[in-house]
DNA sequence: TTGACATGCAACCATTTGGTTGCCTATTAT
DNA sequence: ATAATAGGCAACCAAATGGTTGCATGTCAA
């Protein structure tokens, strides 16, 4: 879960995880292009993407495809935001309410 | 948005959010309680959640109360967890052909 | 009014992070 | 066979991060 968080906390990795959305199954190379990025800086994104799961890559002789995994985004949105959904109005009105009375 | 992910990014904030879900408008000191961590520190993390605008304080005479403000969070489900959600079953099939097309 | 309490500020520190460069290996095309 | 292509590995670097300690300030209670 903290890998995921990790992940995603970069703009940089979020903008691979966008172009993945647009089309799925990219080489590196081709995840690198229009970057202002090494090659190098964009693989060391891709293996922490990877290890947090939201990326899998398939060898394809000497290219590497990489693929979305949608599913701890899924979770994350699940066990996480969801959770504090539930409270949100309740938060915020009393949230208001504290504001208010600050004025006082 | 790169700053509320940023944020979410580190346990001790999470869970300090976790803490303000279970009961909002808690002081710096309460919010101490039970961490294995300074005051200090958790102020730091405090003001990266404030600026991420996760948490809003209000001064109270000579205690600073925290409330939760769970916009953000939710905005995050709505512009950037839905999206991945929906070429979701798409994106999980096409995985499993390409892993199964490498072990021919 | 004076001491205790709640918080703020600043300097400092080690580790992590995001990036680079240089070189090596494996695969494909000519 | 050999050159070009796709990617991997490792060392290095600057800046950001997460934490500390020490001291200052503002507020409340005895």
């Amino acid at each position: 879960m903290d890998e995921v968080f990790k992940a995603l906390a970069d703009a940089s990795r979020r903008s691979l995880l966008d172009r993945l959305h647009a089309r799925n199954g990219q080489t590196l190379n081709e995840l690198c292009e229009g970057l202002a990025m090494t090659r190098q800086a964009v693989t060391k994104h891709l293996v922490i993407l990877e290890e947090a799961n939201l990326v899998t890559a398939v060898r394809q002789g000497r290219e590497k495809l990489h693929y979305l995994n949608p599913v701890p985004i899924h979770q994350i949105g699940e066990r996480w935001i969801r959770k504090f959904e539930r409270g949100k109005l309740a938060a915020l009105s009393e949230l208001k309410r504290q504001l208010e009375k600050r004025d006082e």
